[in-house]
DNA sequence: CTGTATCCACAAAGATACTG
DNA sequence: CAGTATCTTTGTGGATACAG
């Protein structure tokens, strides 16, 4: 039973990191770091449909996560520069293959769910 | 611009995909199956803290993606088996490739929170 | 056993306005 | 420019009861 708890415990906290780094804001800032450095507005340009709200609270989940680094630059007018870690770089690979799949599959699962919704309902 | 557009188009195509198959519970679901047919209470039981409610509706969308193919024996009492299809299992390999990435890296995660969190607050 | 239907609570997210 | 504060709206998920 130790075995299935552990499991239990280890699947558990990967949904936790999936949770973070799996919701939509945060795979588009990573992919968009991804290319280069950024300030915050160029990253709410960037990100289409983005609130600054949003966008906030999303870099702060990343900074805190060690994903994302956040540079202030103490001149007028303010300028903060945000760049993916190293840490964030292995995470843009993996989540990279993940877009992959998607993208490679997207067909098969537009198939498939017009194939279900196509179903004669009784 | 037409670049552009086609980019963020195909992104938010992934995304999409990536708000279904990324969900906690879809992981869950997905990752249960991996190992081996199983039956709706079977799952239930297996998935730790999963309610009837969110298994259905997870199985649903799976189900309508073509990730899970649902049978229906007609027996008293009622008999409904899942199992990953072909599309289901390249996914389950994408998703413990992320997995495998969260729990390689849990650590590195956990100690950047912790060291966001005592920094010094002004 | 395998669901569907309904209600409710809480949290997430958008819009908006304002500040250092 | 780079946020914070506040309000409102929406959505997601859990509990429960019931049906085929």
């Amino acid at each position: 039973m130790q075995v299935r708890d552990a499991e239990q415990a280890r699947l558990c906290h990967a949904r936790q990191i999936l949770d973070r780094v799996g919701d939509k804001w945060s795979i588009a800032v990573i992919h968009s770091l991804g290319k280069q450095t950024l300030r915050f507005t160029e990253l709410k340009r960037d990100i289409d449909g983005i609130s600054q709200r949003m966008l906030t609270a999303t870099l702060r989940t990343l900074e805190r996560d060690g994903l994302v680094r956040r540079t202030v630059h103490p001149v007028v007018p303010p300028r903060v520069d945000y760049v993916l870690t190293e840490l964030g770089l292995t995470l843009l690979g993996t989540v990279c293959t993940l877009m992959t799949w998607a993208v490679t599959h997207a067909d098969d699962i537009d198939e498939a769910r017009a194939a279900y919704d196509a179903r004669p309902v009784p």
